[in-house]
DNA sequence: TGTATCTAAATGACTGTTCAGTTATTTTTA
DNA sequence: TAAAAATAACTGAACAGTCATTTAGATACA
């Protein structure tokens, strides 16, 4: 807390002036930095009317830049690493950006089953396929890119996540 | 440390009378239930003939097994979440663990690419792919698990994995 | 314009707790 | 009865959270 007040040009106690604890400062860290975001690419992706294999390239992307790019990518992180500490911080986590993740790209899935874009693979399981190298590639940059001896190509990485997953999940009998 | 102690079935102080810190314990924990385990997988996979495709599928399940099955699946989440505590032991985990499971499965693929099974992915992506899965299995089973109000199935997620990695892999030009 | 007064915001020293690591003492084993 | 093993009370550091005091900014008035 006194590295955070630090950073934000006050003292610890003027943390507490507007926060309730340190939970409520990662809380409101969440909220701010993903719960609106993905709100509002939920909205965008019910709207949008192109192929499920376009929108799904699309999100992944959006997420994948995110992490590569953004300061925020810290958060996988810190709820996995204060999950303990901090209970409802990770039940939060886990309705307000995880479940609410799932169910966005679940439905993107869903839609590529059924318009014969992707083969019929169980959308719990794609979901997590489609995030998993996202969040490696979020735990790599946190963690252990400071050993690298030059920086490893993580926008390459999504880029083959997509070419792999697209290949893999596509319905071979109809056409692409 | 008191509660490592306790259930070890001693008390703190004796636990100091066999490692040197927290820290030793915590690498004393890799290098038993990991390290050994790669090296031996890693010399059966070289002499292994049939193909990558195969040897592939093996690991994957074996890692997938080991994470769905052990108390050892808590690895990965200490690690992350003491890094910042021990970076010691980061540093260990990154070149004991990470690096030798990487070489590992690099020459995996880079040998089915040879035996055109698989099209010509950047190695160094297509690893953190097999990998990722894995990780995020992991990460669920220790941390999010405990919300699901039925256990989700990582058995089939696994499956899931390797039926799309597979997929997306493969060299479309040769027979399977 | 300059000064007095009031109030909201910020401070920083302080508290209590947790916890890794130590060590004088006790217990067990040979 | 001597040596080895284990204990448990203790120490010091880290750190979240508190609170009496100080600072800064606004308002009123000469």
């Amino acid at each position: 807390m006194d590295d955070i007040a630090q950073r934000a040009g006050v003292t610890k106690g003027t943390i507490y002036l507007y926060f309730d604890s340190k939970e409520e400062v990662f809380k409101s860290l969440v909220r701010e930095s993903i719960g609106e975001t993905i709100a509002r690419v939920s909205e965008n992706a019910t709207a949008f009317q192109g192929s499920a294999r376009e929108l799904l390239v699309f999100v992944i992307r959006a997420i994948g830049g995110f992490l590569r790019t953004s300061d925020r990518v810290v958060l996988p992180k810190i709820i996995l690493a204060e999950a303990g500490n901090f209970p409802e911080l990770l039940r939060f986590y886990r309705f307000e950006v995880v479940e609410k993740g799932i169910a966005l790209l679940s439905s993107i899935i869903a839609r590529g089953i059924e318009q014969g874009e992707f083969r019929r693979i169980a959308p719990e399981h794609a979901v997590r396929l489609c995030i998993a190298p996202l969040l490696f590639a979020a735990l790599w940059r946190t963690t252990f890119a400071q050993f690298d001896p030059e920086p490893y190509d993580l926008a390459g990485l999504v880029d083959a996540h997509i070419d792999v997953l697209l290949r893999g999940l596509a319905d071979g009998n109809r056409p692409t």
